[in-house]
DNA sequence: CACAAAAATGTGCTCGAACACATAATTTTA
DNA sequence: TAAAATTATGTGTTCGAGCACATTTTTGTG
């Protein structure tokens, strides 16, 4: 009793229809399916068989409609009231939210002051309190960090990160950007704007031992240098938020052969500032992140090019891997590495439109 | 008898549940839901109320447990034998393939010849003799491709197009990009990279008047021009592909002061090609698509920019709008724009590396 | 007021997979 | 060889929404 299959009259191959092919009930199939054992030998072949012969997909639909349970989900992540490169992320949350509205979903987010181990650690407990599904979280500290996957591990609770990677295994899946290749991009950028001259790789904040994607990009930048015939030259410096303009100034006249400026992280537009306020006009700039003070620089012209780390989609897609897994048994990859967008003023509003264009 | 929300106790509102809060049966949830009359203004009202309090978001899953139609998709675009940039379509139509292989999709894809409008005719009216539920076609011959859209939606067929946008309000979606932004952005990387003199806007290939692109990228090359203070000016030429050597030489003895070349379609790599033959080291490119043979010269810097159309995101958008219509009931956007990519030597492998990393 | 017509409401089955439980077939043991 | 133990197989219910159909309530009319 086999389906034809004429284009317009398929059906989809049931259990049901299984197991009359096979000659079986359900119920063996099903104990096949799922190697629950308790089948004859001449069963099982029989049924695999035909499993394999028609490329047997169960509906996921009538699969999950049994599986009631709510999923919850906690998600970890730097207070974005306190820097804004963190705030596309509770976008990214709320399209996720939407995304998902009729599922049994339920995120919490908690957040936590990045450069505060202390509050890292409470909201990690808070976490472990919780006792949710899975956690999404950003790993800032990475000591601190591999003792919570551990602990929220033990508890069998589903751990992924995003933003930034450290090394351990019971990491579900990790989402972010090749940040070695991030900085041979702002490499490359420079190499064709200047042809040659020094470029100044900066880190702008406190603390920049943490700040591991700082080290990343230095050393993409370098190895571009290194590996190719570029006349461009580099040199790195680390600098405070608080005395920027001063530092700044400081640096910009011992170094006065700096054609280039790269910042590594989203604080660009302090760079920018400076260079607009003391019309440093042939000081080409580079840096990271649509953040809107980033923007209006972008499109002054005081900064070249912004490279988009796109926080919204990571978070988004690490949310998504996370709930597809839990709703569809969705396999998903240990590592995701998003593309690294170039952004200047022209293209900028292509990725920063609204998705969605109702006419 | 409601439920309260505990954190991990939470269950999803039931139309069962609705039905006990209003003191009803859920036959007339039901119909309240779906407007289908037959209900009493009370009963109207107090369901009406309490679907609006708990903010009732049906389960998708049940809701289309009942729905065993195969659904059928018919894709219509140009043959990837003849033109390497449709062969991208092809991955992104097997990746939709897969990501909804346990769900009833029937996709066939049907291949014209793009630059034969009977090809394309005699195409087409196989889709209308194959009566799929939707198509998702690629409009390449503007005043045929009314005729069908027009035949396609009188058999309520729906109707998606992607890559360029035709006028016609009975298209369901079009996914694709904004040419003239795109021409704008090829404008501002060589106002960038050259500072002045003049860039060659080139159309390779027959037929130049249906390749609507073409005139929107020169379109918005000029208008960057105009509109800003760059000291950068433009010549529009059109070219066949079989005597480009002959017709390119000729041009660029007559123009000797073109710095910039900006090849409108995926064909850059013909021109790279004699750049790299003639040794025309001065001269810079920008294009289109990431080919194979672009991307070799993008790598050994004869190219200097790709900007990426992404076709195979493109038809993967616009079949997952169509199935997720069918199969969820979602809304979709009249229209999706997608980012325009800019692409160097450096971060194009962080595009066309495989999403999935398993390790 | 009776009784039919209309309106409102309720009941019960379906979809496909999963799983508990009932029954049948086979093998082991006394 | 019969009863018990083991193994194999089949049956029936569940999940939530949707819809056909059965039943109840209300309204209208002679």
């Amino acid at each position: 009793m086999f389906f034809y299959y004429i284009y317009h009259m398929r059906k989809k191959y049931t259990i049901k229809d299984i197991a009359e092919l096979a000659g079986v009930s359900k119920g063996t199939v099903d104990r096949v399916i799922h190697k629950r054992g308790k089948v004859s030998e001449k069963a099982l072949v029989d049924v695999t068989r035909i499993l394999e012969e028609i490329d047997y997909k169960p509906n996921l639909i009538a699969r999950n409609l049994k599986n009631n349970k709510v999923y919850s989900i906690c998600v970890l992540i730097p207070d974005y009231h306190l820097d804004d490169y963190w705030l596309s992320c509770k976008e990214g949350i709320e399209s996720v939210k939407q995304e998902f509205a009729s599922f049994d979903i339920q995120i919490k987010t908690l957040l936590y002051h990045s450069k505060d181990v202390n509050s890292f650690l409470q909201k990690s407990n808070e976490v472990l309190a919780l006792k949710p599904d899975a956690v999404l979280m950003v790993p800032s500290f990475q000591k601190e960090s591999e003792t919570i996957i551990n602990l929220l591990a033990n508890q069998d609770i589903v751990v992924s990160i995003f933003n930034n990677n450290i090394p351990n295994n019971k990491i579900f899946n990790f989402v972010g950007q090749d940040l070695i290749k991030s900085g041979r991009i702002a490499a490359k950028l420079f190499d064709l704007i200047l042809g040659n001259g020094k470029v100044a790789i900066l880190y702008i904040g406190a603390n920049f031992k943490n700040a591991t994607y700082f080290h990343e990009k230095d050393q993409g930048f370098k190895e571009y240098i290194k590996q190719t015939d570029t006349a461009l030259s580099s040199v790195t410096q680390t600098f405070s938020s608080e005395n920027l303009e001063l530092e700044l100034t400081n640096f910009l006249s011992q170094n006065p052969d700096v054609k280039g400026i790269f910042v590594t992280n989203s604080k660009t537009y302090m760079v920018a500032k400076l260079i607009k306020k003391h019309n440093l006009k042939d000081i080409k700039l580079i840096g990271y992140d649509l953040l809107e003070e980033n923007i209006t620089y972008l499109k002054n012209n005081t900064i070249q090019f912004l490279i988009h780390q796109n926080a919204k989609h990571q978070i988004h897609l690490g949310l998504t891997n996370l709930i597809e897994y839990f709703m569809f048994s969705k396999k998903t990859p240990k590592r995701n590495l998003l593309p690294i967008n170039i952004i200047n003023s022209e293209n900028l509003s292509s990725y920063t439109q609204k998705e969605t264009i109702y006419e």
